[in-house]
DNA sequence: TGTACATCAGTGAACGCGCGTTCACTGATGTAC
DNA sequence: TGTACATCAGTGAACGCGCGTTCACTGATGTAC
């Protein structure tokens, strides 16, 4: 797989130092989260001063946003390679056993996506795109699962709410699931990725498992 | 309801500008979040030069752990006051209802407690009293709903690892039921909390009710 | 191949800011006789 | 009730730190003829 080298060598130096800022951003950030990003902190870190990072990055919001994107990009491409992965009939499990393998990797970085909005920051538009496609990967694996329950007064609201699923075909009731494989995976993951749990003695994994089950059952 | 004035009048005004200065921290919090907490910008706003602040708090973690166990507390507070004001078989419903009142009055102060650790900041041990006081009005309400389910692999983990229900006489199942609970409505609200579903279209008081009612049902 | 020029990565100094925290102090409030 | 003293809330100056960001610059790398 060697890219054909359209590329000047200062553009691929320019994007190896790029790649390493983001790459110490990273650890940055998964040591003491996203408020805590600090470029000159990376740059001494990289032997650098401080401003030199600015002919990369134009200041502290594109750096962020930069990783946001990639957190993205990088769940997607996790998704995508689970689902391919599993057979048709497992497709939310794998989805369920990725999500959890991709957050505990690096939980800073699973709450950069899904947990509060770093102080200060806001992200731009184009990263919904890429959360829509993660989106619609669950979407599918729900829809592929057979309908068990009768629906309920949610149901009929999302019915009428769908606009966020895009152009999906899923139904009301796949709709529904995916809400509640989100919301119920994201409860233990964020709960256990906080700390939460810890002291408890109960093993997450197990907790997990279970609600996984109960999402496969029909609950 | 007046006290018994024992107090000096110098006790009764330390203990109320104590009182101001954590007002001002909470607004502080919920406008920016927990790792924006600056005691030079409280005493500014209260019109003091921020050494004064010294007077009441030995430093910025002592407020914060003034300000974490003081939500503690309150959840606390808000349970007993909605489990008493419920009927004996809508415990739980009650308890959810007041949940997520609460969470949503001030998202950032239910972050603080429930979300990431604050950066730099570790939490005392005697926070956990409480916490676990909460816990138990949990399993308290879970006791008392109908058995309906079988039991599955979690509940026989749970039958083994059971120390963090402190003493609580609830069985494997409403152990299990408590913890799915916490995490389905924790899932559903600090997703909201963080504003994740913005956009989205659907209500989110609908899905957390949805949830609730998967949860009376025996899910 | 060699020279003149343009591009551009990176530096060091500087700006203004806010932070937590310490210290010696002033001045008002309370207490003891 | 009046006076001497102790307590203590609050101040201003200072320390050292780190932050994001700008600016004029040096020096190496690439390009054009």
């Amino acid at each position: 797989m060697v890219e054909k080298d359209t590329k000047t060598p200062r553009e691929r130096y320019r994007a190896q130092v790029r790649a390493e800022i983001k790459e110490h951003a990273r650890e940055q950030i998964a040591t003491a989260g996203a408020s805590a990003l600090s470029l000159n902190a990376i740059a001494k870190r990289m032997g650098l001063s401080g401003p030199a990072l600015y002919r990369y990055f134009a200041g502290r919001d594109e750096l962020i946003t930069e990783l946001v994107k990639d957190g993205y990009q990088s769940l997607a491409d996790t998704f995508r390679a689970a689902s391919h992965a599993a057979a048709s009939g497992d497709q939310l499990a794998a989805l369920a056993g990725a999500l959890r393998a991709w957050a505990l990797e690096d939980p800073h970085r699973y709450f950069l996506l899904y947990g509060t909005p770093v102080p200060g920051y806001e992200a731009p538009g184009d990263t919904t795109a890429i959360a829509s496609e993660i989106m619609a990967m669950l979407l599918d694996a729900c829809a592929a699962l057979p309908d068990e329950r009768s629906p309920g007064p949610f149901d009929a609201h999302l019915a009428e709410h769908r606009d966020w699923a895009d152009g999906h075909p899923a139904g009301p009731t796949a709709l529904h699931r995916a809400l509640t494989v989100w919301t119920r995976l994201h409860g233990v993951l964020s709960l256990e990725a906080a700390g939460q749990f810890g002291g408890m003695g109960f093993d997450p994994a197990e907790l997990y498992a279970a609600e996984l089950q109960d999402l496969l059952a029909g609950g």
